[in-house]
DNA sequence: GTCTATAACATGATAGAC
DNA sequence: GTCTATCATGTTATAGAC
């Protein structure tokens, strides 16, 4: 057995989830059954549930690719980087360029939103690591401006949880190229960035100190908080 | 024909939602079936469909009623009151009143987010006009406030949209009784009552101008703003 | 227009054999 | 690890009663 070599089980699940975003894309994540997918894959349908409990958790393996991936492009972007303004855009953007050309089925993963309890819930306990992951990128990110502990704690979630909602937007966005998507992302971004420098006044740190309190007493009650 | 009594349909299709959300509250939404709440209802299940197109169609029709409800109750408990803070507060509070008991099957309503162009899309187009209404609530809230004709617009979105936060929130949330939600919520508010304080320097407002005229932009093409 | 009754369909998911 | 058979359930269809 050449340990660089797939398992016969790798290769399977591989072919699996690269002909069901086949034909997501094609068809979008409603009108691709499991059945044409297996098919397509020249699996039994019983198969498919083998290597994927849930037809939404194909879309959740993607987007697990996605994460390495974004990961990896950002680290390369980032390196020597030293703007946060620019850092900030390169984790956002490089994200939905990633992204781009699958906006059709992205919404099925925002389908156990509302359900605290299901594995594939965005905010559900069955994706912490992910989400850890991910808001790990944008601890990175601000990993060399001088701000408040709290601040420190609490940033890497507010930017995670913008970069949800432009996720979001995107995937409603019909400008060309998404570009309503682009600006607004940039704009918040400029907001932010000036925002963190006026953090730097002991007056706006005062008015805001009892509200990061409350947020981080929240999260961390929630098991949020990255182990830094 | 008495024009007050309800008609027979009207009657039906009140025991098949009372009925319906009785077992979500018990069974839960996935637990509960189509074919026991027109048992429970006493109809034939596809009666169900005469009057609701879809099971989640059940959810969203109690969600109707309690934007009916809240309506109802802001305007009992507003009349009257005049300080900001407190107007915002009966808005969001009432509304979470309305919802305690029900968190178990509210997250269904949260099921099609992504998906733009379902008809039970939160941000789609077939739920616009109870996004009007419910951002209606908060455009009167806020009625008396000076502040920037800009503002006055933005405000009742970003106050709707901080509202469908604390609703997901409040789902999410296992403290007793919700007091987390309840508490972040008047942080929240707390800190927007103070910023709109604060907009009355011309420093803040220049600083936010941009941001301002970018998000009304958006808005406007999305068809989102409310016609004043 | 308001249903009943029943069957059928499509499809996500599961059980159990090999 | 893969298959076939089967189930459960949301949804649709048909045909009709009042």
């Amino acid at each position: 057995m050449n340990a660089i070599k797939k398992s016969v089980g790798e290769k399977t699940r591989a072919l699996i989830l690269e002909k069901g975003l086949e034909m997501f894309r094609e068809a979008g994540f409603e009108a691709a059954t499991i059945r044409d997918i297996a098919k397509s894959a020249k699996v039994a349908t019983g198969a498919t549930y083998y290597y994927f409990p849930s037809k939404e958790a194909i879309v959740a393996a993607y987007y697990d690719h996605v994460q390495v991936t974004h990961e990896a492009k950002v680290r390369e972007l980032i390196l020597g980087e030293t703007d946060l303004r620019e850092r900030l855009g390169i984790v956002i953007h490089s994200k939905l360029d990633i992204l781009k050309d699958d906006r059709k089925f992205l919404g099925a993963l925002f389908r156990y939103t509302g359900e605290p309890d299901h594995p594939l819930s965005v905010f559900g306990k069955g994706t912490k690591s992910q989400r850890a992951h991910s808001a790990g990128l944008f601890r990175e990110a601000i990993a060399d401006v001088e701000i408040t502990d709290e601040l420190r704690q609490l940033l890497p979630w507010a930017l995670w949880m913008m970069h949800l909602g432009a996720i979001l937007f995107f995937i409603y966005d019909e400008s060309a190229e998404q570009r309503r998507t682009r600006a607004l992302v940039n704009g918040v971004l400029d907001l932010v960035t000036q925002f963190l420098k006026l953090t730097s006044a002991p007056v706006i740190r005062t008015f805001l100190q009892p509200f990061q309190g409350k947020m981080l007493g929240i999260l961390k009650e929630a098991g949020w908080l990255l182990e830094s």
